[in-house]
DNA sequence: TGACATAGTGTATATATAACACTATTATTC
DNA sequence: GAATAATAGTGTTATATATACACTATGTCA
C-alpha cells in the first residue's frame, strides 16, 4: 500500500525530552537506536506522527512504545524543520518535554529501540541527529519555566514536606536555595495546605506534611504571577 | 506528477500572525481567502511548506506572496496539529508571529488571497479554521514577551524620542505607563544612547533624540534580565 | 507677550529580595 | 536515661526595586 500526493511532503515526527528527577540529580531519558540512520547511537525517544492522533498523542504513544513510560505531562517545546536535519529525507519534528519523578518510571526498551536508560544531565553520550540542540533547548526552557510558574507538584507524593519541594527546585535550578526564604515564599503563595500530620520512619525530628491546593494554584496561574525563587 | 509514500502523511503549513504597530493601535494582518475551504473568509496569511525551505523561510515566503510584506523578524509561536482542524485532510501548521511598524508595510494582496488588510486587534472579523485560537495565543505571547525582553526597537526610526518608545509599550501592553518611572527604567538599562539632537518640526518643546545601543542590548539579553515596566 | 502643548525632572512609600544563625524535636546509641 | 546526631523550624535586618504622584522648562504660534 502506498499514499500519493500532488506535492512532495515532509515526514512529521515527534521527539520527547523527558527529564527525570532523582533525589539529587536531574536525568534525561534516552533510547539506543536499533535502526539506521545512527544505528546504535543514543537519541531522544520519538517517532512518526500518525494521521489519526494529535501531536501530543503521538508523543505520548512513542514514549510508551519506546520506553514504557506513561502518564506524563508533556509540554510542546519547539518545532525543528531544518532542511537536512535527517540524512534520509526531509523530516520536521515537533519536540515535547516533560518532567517526571524518576522513581515512578521504570524504563523498559521496546519497539525500535535496543534499550532505554536515564542519563545524568551533565553526562550525556553523543546523540543522533540534532538531538543535542533539542536537549539543550529543553533544559533551558525547564530552567526558565521554574522562574515564573510553580512546577513539579505532580512529581511529589500526595503528602510531602517542604524540604522535598525545596530539593526539587534545587535540582532543577542546580543551585542551593536558602531554606527560610524558600519556605516564606512558597507558603505565601497560598497553594499549599498544612496537614495535621508529620512524616514517619525518619531518624530525626519529623517534618510536617503538606498537600497541594489545586484551586489556589489555578487561581494564581490565571493571573500570570511571578515565582522567583 | 505525484509523490508516493509508504505511510500517509499530514500536510504541513505555516501561518503568520503579524502585529502592526500603529501610532496608538495594535493591528493584525489578515488576508481574505480566494479558495475553498472558507472562501471569502478572513484568515491568517500562510501556506504549504516546501521541501527545500526551512519552516521560517516558508513563513517568510508566504507572507511575501500573500501580503507583500518582507523583512520582518518572525518568532515561532506553536505547532497546532488537531486531527480535524482542516475540513479537507490532516493539516499540521507551524504558527509564527511578528511585530512590525505598520507605516513601513504597505500591504498588497497577491496569490491565493483576494486582499490583505490590517485589522484592529479588538475588531477582528470571523476567521477561517482555528485561526481565532492561534491569534489569541500570539497576542498573549506578545504581551508576555514584553515583560521580560525589550521589544520593538527595530520598529522605531534610527533616532527616536523616549515618548515614542513609551507609546510603543503602551500600545502593546494596552495600558498607560507612568512617564517618570518608564524613563527611569528604560534609561537605567543602558541600551539607549543619548544624542546631541532634538526632534524638529513640532509645535512645542522639542524632545531629545536617542539611539539604540545594540551592544548593550545583546549583553543584557544574554543575561536573561527582567524588563518589568 | 501670553497661551498652548509637550518635555523633562525627584521624592517618599511600599514591597520584594537577600543574607544570615540559632533553637526544637525526635531517634539512636552507649 | 543522658549524650549524640540529624534534620525541622523559625525572624530580623539591609538592600533593591516598584509605585505613586505634580510641578517647572522650553519651544511654537497667534
Amino acid at each position: 500500500m502506498s499514499y500519493s500526493y500532488e506535492y512532495p511532503r515532509a515526514a512529521l515526527t515527534v521527539d520527547c525530552v523527558v527529564f527525570g528527577l532523582d533525589d539529587d540529580d536531574l536525568k534525561v531519558l534516552l533510547i539506543q537506536r536499533d535502526l539506521p540512520p545512527f544505528e546504535g547511537r543514543w537519541a531522544l525517544p520519538g517517532g512518526f506522527v500518525r494521521l489519526d492522533e494529535t501531536l501530543e498523542e503521538s508523543a505520548r504513544r512513542e514514549l510508551q512504545e519506546e520506553t514504557g513510560i506513561e502518564n506524563v505531562y508533556l509540554e510542546q517545546l519547539y518545532t525543528i524543520g531544518d532542511v537536512h536535519r535527517d540524512p534520509r529525507e526531509r523530516v520536521v519534528t515537533v519536540a515535547y518535554y516533560a518532567l517526571v519523578k524518576l522513581s515512578d518510571h521504570r524504563v523498559r526498551a521496546a519497539t525500535d529501540a535496543r534499550s532505554a536508560a536515564w542519563f545524568a544531565i551533565d553526562d550525556i553520550p553523543s546523540l543522533a541527529f540534532d538531538h543535542p540542540k533539542i536537549l539543550e533547548m529543553a533544559h533551558e526552557r525547564l530552567r526558565g519555566k521554574v522562574r515564573y510558574q510553580p512546577i513539579g507538584f505532580e512529581l511529589l507524593p500526595a503528602k510531602f514536606t517542604l524540604r522535598q519541594i525545596q530539593d526539587l527546585y534545587e535540582v532543577v535550578l542546580d543551585r542551593p536555595l536558602d531554606k527560610r526564604n524558600f519556605r516564606k515564599k512558597i507558603l505565601s503563595m497560598g497553594i499549599l495546605v498544612e496537614l495535621d500530620e508529620v512524616e514517619t520512619d525518619v531518624a530525626h525530628r519529623a517534618a510536617r506534611l503538606y498537600k497541594f491546593d489545586r484551586r489556589g494554584y489555578k487561581r494564581l496561574s490565571k493571573q500570570g504571577f511571578n515565582f522567583e525563587i
